[in-house]
DNA sequence: ACCTGAACACCGTTCAAGT
DNA sequence: ACCTGAACACCGTTCAAGT
């Protein structure tokens, strides 16, 4: 039921955890599945749209755990810790997804889409809410590229730890600015 | 009295204007001074070491317009835009910034430790200063990286107007929420 | 449907040798 | 001090041909 394609897909994942994204080329990647560089090309139209896939991939594993809170503070925090988590699920996550989302991914305009409702349902005016969103998640992106780039993959636990809190932190700060401004 | 390493810096930094940090390569910028390739690595140790000047260099000619502000939040706000202004002068500078700013960077560390000093000479608790400047900082990183991403260089005015707008709202979320945590 | 073999136009980097 | 010439081990991508 797995299409070769599929197969690709996943040894270019583990690829990407063993070297990293800069040194993830198509050629290591077809040696890596015993074929020859060409091959891959059977399945995507280029390297770009290999990324592509292997993005929308993450991002459609991108399984919440825990039951999403009922405010829209936690809500938009619960959205926040996950896509950090599914960047770093693998090595360079954060950059490849920065990188290689496409923006018109359906999944990802739905999911922005919903946050968005849900803080006006909350009585934010949806100015103040995109501007929320939009807020949250470039502090995501920024931070968990800068953290993955300084601390390699995987990052030790201790240091995992402290980045967490680290990263907790700034998200508390941006929300108690949505708070504050909502007065 | 401008040593010819800093000739194939100024090369570089035009070359990346041309074609995008991605398409950077040690070739084209030979090609751009009319030399063989081999021929740069008597200025350079590796093209990351280039692009670790590259970047150095345009920390340096970091010439923030106007005067500071004298309270914390008009200094961390013309830090944020003073960043992002400097990161839009060049095609993906944000990136190239974000990924080849050597951490050891003296200017750098310095700048860091005055605006941590300012925010706690100014009654907030250094923990607090401290979560307030990497948030600010990974806001602007991840902000500019997508802006520069989506939009491409130059940006048109319109667009970069909204951009402008957009980038505003979000810092000064971070800022009241910097207010707020202080009550 | 999937892969091979072979090629093409590129990369970053090294190093002896020239001026 | 700066550059050439030539090489080495790589890249992404195409395409006819095989099974």
């Amino acid at each position: 039921m797995t299409s070769r394609r599929d197969e690709v897909l996943a040894a270019a994942l583990e690829l990407l955890d063993e070297v990293g994204l800069d040194a993830l080329t198509t050629r290591k990647l077809a040696e890596k599945l015993g074929v020859q560089p060409g091959a891959l090309y059977r399945h995507f139209d280029s390297k770009r749209s290999l990324l592509n896939a292997m993005v929308a991939r993450l991002t459609a594993s991108d399984e919440m755990i825990g039951e999403p809170p009922a405010d829209w503070a936690g809500i938009l925090r619960y959205a926040a810790v996950g896509a950090r988590a599914t960047m770093l699920t693998r090595r360079d996550g954060a950059r490849l997804m920065a990188t290689y989302l496409v923006p018109a991914d359906e999944t990802a305009q739905l999911f922005w889409h919903r946050l968005i409702g849900t803080l006006t349902a909350a009585g934010i005016p949806e100015s103040d809410a995109i501007v929320a969103v939009d807020t949250v998640f470039a502090y995501v992106n920024g931070f968990t590229i800068e953290e993955q780039a300084r601390d390699g993959h995987p990052a030790d636990p201790e240091r995992r730890a402290l980045r967490d809190k680290g990263f907790q932190a700034g998200l508390d700060l941006i929300i108690a600015g949505v708070t504050a401004s909502r007065n």
